[in-house]
DNA sequence: TCGGAAATCAAGACCC
DNA sequence: GGGTCTTGATTTCCGA
């Protein structure tokens, strides 16, 4: 089956407008998203006036992120390696 | 200068406070934003149901997202010729 | 599947000998990485010397870097089109 | 003292040619440095068919940059931030 | 559908 | 101190 969609010459009133419609929504949906990442950044900048490492800061979000499990894991495969490649 | 949010074994109860609420604060806006992703995932999702190609979809987003950087960047260099050139 | 190198108390000496030539290898392409960068930072200094700007130079080369991308992206983006337009 | 260089307009062959081969020059480090990258993830895949966690291995590469004492440091703060984090 | 490779982006380091 | 470079993370794309 060939959609409106797949006939880009083709394409009805209707099909064009739902397309704008949709990178509408998109675009607006990404403006969103990017002015959320503005603000983390702003939050980790006001983190760092209050004396912070901002940079701990991050490792602690994305490490609570992660299962404790999975952590430990990582940490302990990582101490092998160094400890392998120590001398 | 060593801030007491440096050494947090002397953090005061109102620093521990401080630090509790700028995660709290990071981790909400973490997940508002990975909602936000999600909702677009949904709408690339929803684009194919009609008939479009989501990949190209992606790609005009993102063509329509570079074209006024590449704009700007060409202008900064001629600006910069036109620098050199002036006095 | 847990593979030998997943568990380095168990690493064979092998195996051991294995991960420090993999950490060699790197470190030495990264030394070499690292040179390239200097020389490039080298040139740049010298450039001048001769009476250029080096800020418009590296402009001008990063943006003979890009045009390339940027005319392959959008044929990329053309070639989609016509494949959603073929059959 | 007005150089030949801060005259395009007016740029002498000669001046021309230099210009040409430093941008050569300049474009062709860039790429061997580019090369260089290339070959450091084809060994970091290499990596992985041996059974090694190359995300841990490359935390392995960038700890061995640092100094031990560094090092250290950084890990005490992160476990005081999540030790007030984790309750 | 999922995991891995690659591109893209933001943040920190560094040099001027 | 501004700007570039590099690195690390996120996201996207592809193959199994």
């Amino acid at each position: 089956m060939i959609s409106d969609a797949d006939r880009a010459d083709q394409m009805g009133q209707a099909t064009r407008e739902k397309l704008k419609q949709f990178i509408a929504r998109i675009e607006r949906l990404e403006a969103e998203k990017a002015e959320l990442a503005a603000d983390i950044r702003e939050v980790y900048a006001e983190v760092k006036t209050f004396g912070f490492d901002s940079k701990v800061l991050r490792k602690c979000v994305s490490l609570r992120k992660k299962e404790p499990a999975e952590r430990a894991e990582e940490e302990a495969l990582l101490d092998m390696y160094m400890d392998v490649l120590e001398d």
